[in-house]
RNA sequence: GCGCCCGUAGCUCAGUCGGAUAGAGCACCAGAUUCCUAAUCUGGGGGUCACAGGUUCGAAUCCUGUCGGGCGCACCA
């Protein structure tokens, strides 16, 4: 239980109090009671709005009624202070004792500190990738990749039991297209002069390699056979290729997916089949004409009767279509039945994570998700939006035909991983995002990665100091955790382990919005405390980690810094960044 | 034309279930810094939270409308 959820405890039963003493009606409500940390540090170090929100109820005035609350809250273990504030906040500070307790469990539990038991190890299925099996990433699908890895990461902490999972699109059109396009390859792997790549088909010299394989493989005999001989086994090779490049990628990212779902193995079980009978059953399923758009019309537009699926019943502004003229499923179709799978599968609550240009598909699986769970499936889409490589400030020029596309595995082997992982998150995944190639290696305070980084860095370069002075036993963590933590009583020192105290808080909410930036702003919070408190020492040696002629005070604030490079740690990890002991 | 997302300091962006005097970094201005634990530090100016209504003890946050930007819009994925 983190420490707010603890003092929101203590606020509800003095209140429950007060009703005992009659002050307050009895069945009064206090679900939405809450205790913050106040937007001032000069505010204290607890917050609620308590007053506020009983008061009506409780036909008092506010200020009275927080009055009252507050003689009961000062009888509480920890409140030395609790005064009423503005129109009825309850400001209260903790005792000193408070907070090196909470240092000291830290220490304690080093970088598993946050976990949290909220989710209660309630199933959820995290979607995310998800790239079409027909050439390698590029940085829009590195995005979203970080993005559901870190959400996923970020539930399993909160509690949660998470699945990741990857949906293979490799049942339309375009794996077709694929096929055709690597029997190319394979011909000018076996000396035909292709000539120039035709339209319609991928020119990625990423086949090249691929077609040679295949030509290694099987020799010439589809050479020059005809496309229904080899459509079938040419399209598997090169989704299996595709999909090699893909998780080799996502390796090289650290991601690792549970599961991987196949649409056509998913077509070819009758899912599909029985996710449309289901809803025909439902009498969701009907033949019929969609309206055309409204302004400008498609140039092929035709009317034509189509089955639709009624998802205007539930939230969606039309009827789509789940049949193409062809009799094959649409790819809302195959999608819908993907996630009645995933709900049968015991998945309540399932996150797809995906681009922005999707943003207009997320009514319609909506539609189709409560449609097919009566309810109990929950769906939270994650759009992603776009990702602008830039190099010193300038856009960096992508083009595939002029070959100088940059793919997702480029930039990971141009600035690392751990670059690549943190600068994904420096943007709530709705808005655009900036990644300049030059700027994320620099080594300085305007970048983000390194400022996190070297605090944590820092930190193990006083610790080595230490050490040159001080015993290795009397550095270990169970030395330091049996340090002096009362010496700890500067207020910039409390400040920093009231920021390192927060943590637990902040894995828990990041948990339930599914929103993993707000690891990273906290990352750089939590920093910058450590920073400044750095920064004092310059100013005032007496503030100094290491002290020569005080080696109990040395001891107390080793620990506070050990416990501050444990939170910074269990931060990256959550982002799946490695904690590094030393900058170069 | 319709739907979704966005609009917060000069720039790039945070802002927790509706909470107090709306924050950070950069840039700008003014000082400090050849001592130390390398990769500066301290302070300052800067805002009609796009605009107009509404809801209420209280709105950047919720509702309606307007303006501006992005994405999407039958049988692609």
């Amino acid at each position: 239980m983190n420490l707010f959820e603890h003092f929101r405890n203590r606020v509800i039963d003095n209140v429950s109090g007060l009703v005992a003493d009659g002050v307050l009606p009895e069945g009064i409500e206090t679900a939405r009671i809450n205790v913050e940390p106040p937007r001032e540090a000069g505010h204290g170090d607890l917050t609620t709005n308590a007053a506020m929100l009983l008061a009506k109820p409780a036909g008092m005035k506010p200020r009275d009624l927080a009055e009252k609350l507050v003689e009961k809250l000062l009888g509480e273990d920890n409140i030395v202070s609790a005064d009423v504030a503005g129109p009825g906040f309850i400001n209260m500070t903790l005792d000193d004792g408070f907070w090196h307790q909470q240092l000291s469990e830290i220490l304690a539990v080093g970088t598993s500190y946050g976990d949290s038991t909220i989710g209660g190890g309630e199933t959820i299925n995290v979607e995310f990738v998800s790239a079409n099996p027909t050439g390698p990433m590029h940085v829009g699908h590195g995005r979203g990749a970080v993005v559901g890895d870190v959400l996923a990461n970020m539930l399993t902490k909160a509690g949660f039991d998470v699945t990741r999972e990857y949906y293979i699109n490799d049942a339309g059109a375009q794996v077709d297209v694929l096929a055709r396009s690597l029997h190319l390859r394979y011909r000018q792997a076996l000396g035909d002069d292709i000539g120039e790549i035709p339209d319609g088909l991928y020119p990625g010299e990423y086949l090249i390699t691929t077609g040679q394989r295949l030509a290694e493989i099987e020799g010439d005999k589809w050479k020059n056979a005809p496309e229904d001989d080899w459509m079938q086994p040419v399209r598997d090779f090169a989704i299996n290729a595709m999909m090699d490049i893909i998780r080799i990628d996502l390796k090289a990212l650290g991601i690792t997916h549970d599961r991987f779902t196949s649409e056509r193995e998913l077509v070819a079980s009758g899912a599909v089949a029985d996710a449309i009978a289901d809803l025909e059953g439902r009498g969701l399923i009907y033949q019929g004409t969609l309206e055309p758009p409204k302004g400008k019309l498609p140039d092929d537009w035709e009317e034509r009767e189509q089955t639709l699926f009624k998802s205007s019943d539930y939230g969606d502004d039309s009827d789509r279509p789940v049949k193409k003229s062809d009799g094959s499923w649409t790819y809302f179709a195959t999608d819908m039945a993907y996630h009645r799978e995933k709900q049968q599968r015991g998945f309540n609550t399932m996150i797809d994570v995906w681009g922005v240009d999707h943003g207009g598909y997320v009514k319609r699986v909506s539609a189709a998700v409560k449609a097919l769970t009566d309810g109990a499936g929950e769906l939270d889409v994650k759009l992603c939006n776009l990702v602008n490589l830039m190099e010193d400030g300038k856009p960096v020029k992508m083009s595939k035909r002029a070959g100088t596309f940059v793919t997702l595995r480029d930039v990971i082997d141009k600035v690392g991983k751990d670059v690549v992982r943190f600068i994904m998150l420096t943007r709530k995944n709705d808005m655009g995002l900036d990644f300049d190639l030059a700027g994320v290696m620099e080594q300085s305070r305007d970048n983000p990665v390194f400022y996190v980084q070297y605090a944590h860095a820092r930190i193990h370069s006083v610790l080595r100091h230490a050490a040159e002075d001080l015993s290795a036993d009397a550095l270990s963590d169970a030395a330091l955790a049996a340090a002096p933590l009362d010496r700890l009583n500067d207020p910039v020192e409390l400040a920093l382990i009231k920021r390192m105290a927060n943590w637990p808080r902040i894995v828990e909410s990041a948990a339930e919005a599914h929103e993993p930036h707000r690891i990273v702003y906290y990352l750089g919070e939590l920093a910058a405390e450590f920073h400044g408190l750095w920064n004092k020492g310059k100013d005032d040696a007496s503030l100094r980690f290491i002290l020569a002629d005080d080696p109990d005070l040395t001891r107390a604030r080793l620990a506070l810094v050990k416990g501050a490079a444990f939170v910074i740690a269990s931060g990256l990890e959550v982002i799946g960044v490695v904690p590094v002991e030393e900058m170069r």
